[in-house]
DNA sequence: AAAATATATTGAACGATGTTCAAGATCTCT
DNA sequence: AGAGATCTTGAACATCGTTCAATATATTTT
């Protein structure tokens, strides 16, 4: 239902409908509409993962190149899974609540696909440092996806995206690697 | 409100309390709680504006250096104004409705302080190409604010999140400058 | 096999929330 | 002072997530 109409549309009667039990019975699988839309997020990821483990598999790039095609490969994959791409960005706990172990987990994991060839590019580096660098690729990538993907503002096509989030990442190696020199 | 209680937190019968009026006396200043929201988010962006403004007009720094400060000064405001801040992308219009165009274009104002810089700096590109490269960089750097905020997943404080932002942008600028020639 | 206990399911009801609107109060202009 | 426009009120509506006592089903015990 997410995929479909969004995090928005996404209703506790219109999903027991669909699944074919009384409202309160969505209640005996998941706590809350929290839990469901983290567990959901959670096979998301799941999904992500395999896509960017994917994307370098096939040959043995550089570490540079690999970092290039994990960002273009997030590029697609937030393009091709829009509303559940989006739903694990626009979800807010519920007052007060604090995001399951589990689930935070399930998010860190997908660092080491930026974390690996980085680690490869630096290795005088120590692991906190490459944590700081790594969350900040995939921030400002993050951000270029995020906002590329809304229509709201200056729309981009897709290609143009990528072409663009490819040459960030290529110059934000550069300026890491001048600045190591 | 907002500021004090984040965009959740925002009750039209809290507020209408707040402001010494009945519930429905809200709907006589707004059509409904998105344009409340919007006009916020304009004031927002006004001040921003004028931070932004401020930022530079001291000394009269190169371009690169002024695209470092605005960074660097878009972070500072953030993090002063975080739920303000925070609203203006967390809200999503009601299903259907459209962002009118006073607050799209309130928006698109202050792409200004990023594309007259990067024009200074590349004099031969059009238009287009330069406002996307703006986007670009405004999203990468919008994306590291974000997550950077963001205490969910690693904490990063202030001043490391600042130094990593300057050398984003210097990284992206001298990876445009190095294709261009 | 029957009774007893545990578990699952139901759907009405609760509380919160954005929004509407008819009735009443207030203001404005002649 | 009176008529017409405008504003204000607060009850009522629709839509949510969520709860829970009653009912139905499943499991265990005798």
């Amino acid at each position: 239902m997410i995929a479909e109409r969004g995090l928005a549309g996404l209703k506790t009667r219109d999903l027991a409908r669909e699944i074919g039990c009384a409202n309160g019975a969505v209640y005996n699988l998941v706590a809350d509409v929290d839990e469901l839309v983290l567990r959901v997020g959670s096979r998301t990821l799941l999904r992500l993962d395999k896509v960017l483990s994917a994307a370098v598999s096939a040959d043995n790039p550089s570490p540079q190149e690999t970092l290039v095609r994990i960002a273009i490969a997030y590029c697609d994959f937030a393009a091709e899974n829009l509303e559940l791409w989006r739903a694990m960005f626009e979800h807010r706990m519920e007052a007060g609540k604090e995001v399951p172990d589990w689930s935070v987990h399930d998010q860190l994991q997908l660092f080491r696909h930026i974390y690996t060839p980085l680690a490869a590019l630096f290795p005088d580096r120590g692991a906190e440092e490459l944590g700081i660098t790594a969350r900040s690729l995939f921030s400002a990538v993050h951000g270029m996806v995020a906002l590329g993907l809304e229509q709201r503002l200056v729309a981009v096509p897709l290609p143009a995206l990528r072409k663009e989030i490819a040459g960030l990442v290529r110059a934000m190696i550069d300026g890491l690697i001048a600045r190591a020199a």
